[in-house]
DNA sequence: TTGTAAGCGTTATCAC
DNA sequence: GTGATAACGCTTACAA
């Protein structure tokens, strides 16, 4: 449709108001009322004022190209992730938004290939050319030195999103995996569970690493450890969950729980569970983490660890760029970037056969 | 890589080449070099080869912040949704992606709150600011027409994704839900089922009367009818199918296939069947739709109806904006719109018990 | 086919 | 405190 309409200025998308509409109108200058949308402190509380009326009779709104044109600068947050996980992702684009709702910001995403040997030629390419105001990173990716260290030659603020601290604390938001994987495991223990298995998630990662320290020290505090057979390797994958299943449930002494490094292992293993008609949580408790909508969609609902990620994103926003986002938000920024997971519990635990 | 290096060019972010520099070296003027940009057809072959020599040499990239303020619109495409599925939401979003991966577009996201009475105003001001090359509404949303009517006033282009036709070809991306169902409910019918439940999705949405349409046919096939205490009310939630399951279940003649408008409450109807003893697929067949994950994580693993959103969100992409995606995108979007959905056989389905 | 001049709407510089 | 004037990097007239 006609989108370069005239002087007649007819119908939609007609002329906007601009910086010099809002500067005639008030009887000022271009410059002062750039002043004015952009908080200086300089100003007569008086010039101030005139200005506002101004803008708020035309209805002007800043043209945000204009504005990232001489800034250098888009009004942009960026969202890099190479999550597997959708439902991740998506709560922490909410945590985003809901923080930016009310600001001139907008999210930007893009999924970047972990695996690629081009990842950080892309991610520059890509910062270079939109210009955001910062950039957030999802682990895994969160956890890639490198890619920080780009934004931070780019001149591109950045937050980094992990199970654990990976960065200095302005420059990261994460949770408390390990403690609550404790706190988990510690509840197996006390139900008089004594031979628990373990699916690991994938190597390298560190979310992973948090998750089975966690796991052990539970361990360690009842004087229990973890066979090796009863340690299992995944990479997060439900097939993973199968295979561990398997193997874990064919042993001579098979565990009377499990906990899974992520909510779809967890429901691998319970799949195979009833294949072989061990009943869940009967003859088997089960434990993951995530609490992904699969933990309640499958039979019975899984107990599990609910990760913030919704709060995640909304503090990553926050920290990147408190100065946008009105007042309050620098100060919730300033408690600290350590946000609670909580242990969700479920009915797929009770205590062990014998018990 | 160093792109930036410069005499002055200390540091980070150092001057990137502009047009003029690319201009200057390839001994043409500016506007030629912005007719190379944007492909102009009137070239001399040699003059367009000596621009690319020298944006090459000086690795060019055109900023895009100029470009937008010039074009007075934005190279991203927007991604507006107001749907509950995250894997849906995502999946779109990387079919987008793979679209527009070589191009010099970005993708935002932006949900909104379709229950929100200030929807349009949200909308209004998100594409006024950000004037975006166009706007990709999902469903729910998509079914809006005051929304669609909202993009062609502001001049921003836009596709609606549905699972039926929702407006001319220029502007939609469907699939073909109700064929689909019906093939699926016509292989419960195959199998002998005679009394089949259907779990509704919610009231107003095109998708749920599609694949209704698309049940009912089915039955008609086969000269069966839906009794009412067969059809059950949902809205795609998981204690939808829980609710839908208790009360068809409880039927002094229960039905021996339930066929629900989607995954989720297919999951939720398995989940009860479970709680109740009833063997699925042996006394109780499921059907879903989606092909979510949850699809694959339940046990019986579902046999459900594959929504192709992946392809369906690289092809809105193509449809909004294919001069923009080089040369190919504009050839597959003339095919049509109207991807394919498949049906997908899983555990869960066999036939019923007395058959 | 190519070049020149004039914006696009905002912010930065540096006087007043 | 405030205002001319020149950027910012590109595109669209309109010539040539």
């Amino acid at each position: 449709m006609a989108a370069q309409d005239r002087p007649g200025g007819k119908g939609p998308g007609g002329k906007q108001p601009t910086i010099n509409d809002v500067a005639a109108l008030a009887g000022v200058s271009k410059k002062t009322v750039s002043r004015v949308i952009n908080r200086s402190e300089f100003l007569t509380d008086k010039t101030r004022a005139a200005v506002e009326q101004a803008i708020e009779q035309l209805g002007f709104v800043p043209n945000p190209q204009a504005r990232a044109l001489a800034f250098r600068r888009n009004f942009l947050i960026a969202l890099l992730h190479d999550n597997p996980n959708a439902q991740t992702v998506l709560n922490f684009q909410r945590g985003v938004l809901d923080a930016i709702k009310d600001s001139d910001l907008a999210l930007l995403v893009r999924p970047v290939d972990r695996g690629s040997d081009k990842l950080l030629d892309d991610v520059r390419t890509f910062l270079e050319k939109q210009r955001p105001i910062g950039a957030m990173l999802l682990p895994p990716i969160s956890e890639n030195d490198d890619l920080a260290a780009l934004c931070e030659n780019l001149g591109v603020r950045y937050v980094r999103i992990g199970s654990a601290p990976l960065d200095d604390a302005k420059h990261c938001v994460s949770s408390n995996d390990r403690e609550v994987v404790t706190v988990a495991v510690r509840s197996l223990v006390a139900l008089g569970h004594r031979r628990i298995g373990f699916v690991r998630g994938p190597v390298g990662f560190r979310s992973a690493a948090e998750r089975e320290k966690g796991f052990l020290e539970a361990l360690a505090e009842a004087g229990l450890d973890l066979p090796a057979e009863l340690n299992a390797p995944g990479n997060y994958r439900y097939t993973a969950g199968i295979e561990a299943a398997e193997a874990l449930l064919s042993l001579p002494a098979p565990p009377t729980a499990i906990f899974c490094s992520n909510d779809e292992m967890a429901a691998g293993v319970m799949s195979v569970a009833h294949g072989k008609g061990i009943k869940v949580p009967g003859a088997l408790s089960i434990i993951g983490f995530d609490d992904s909508p699969t933990a309640t969609h499958i039979w019975p609902a899984l107990s599990t660890v609910r990760w913030p990620i919704r709060e995640m994103g909304a503090r990553a926003a926050q920290t990147l760029v408190p100065d946008f986002l009105g007042p309050g938000a620098k100060a919730a920024g300033d408690e600290g970037a350590v946000l609670a997971s909580t242990f969700v519990e479920r009915q797929s635990v009770a205590p062990p056969p014998e018990g």
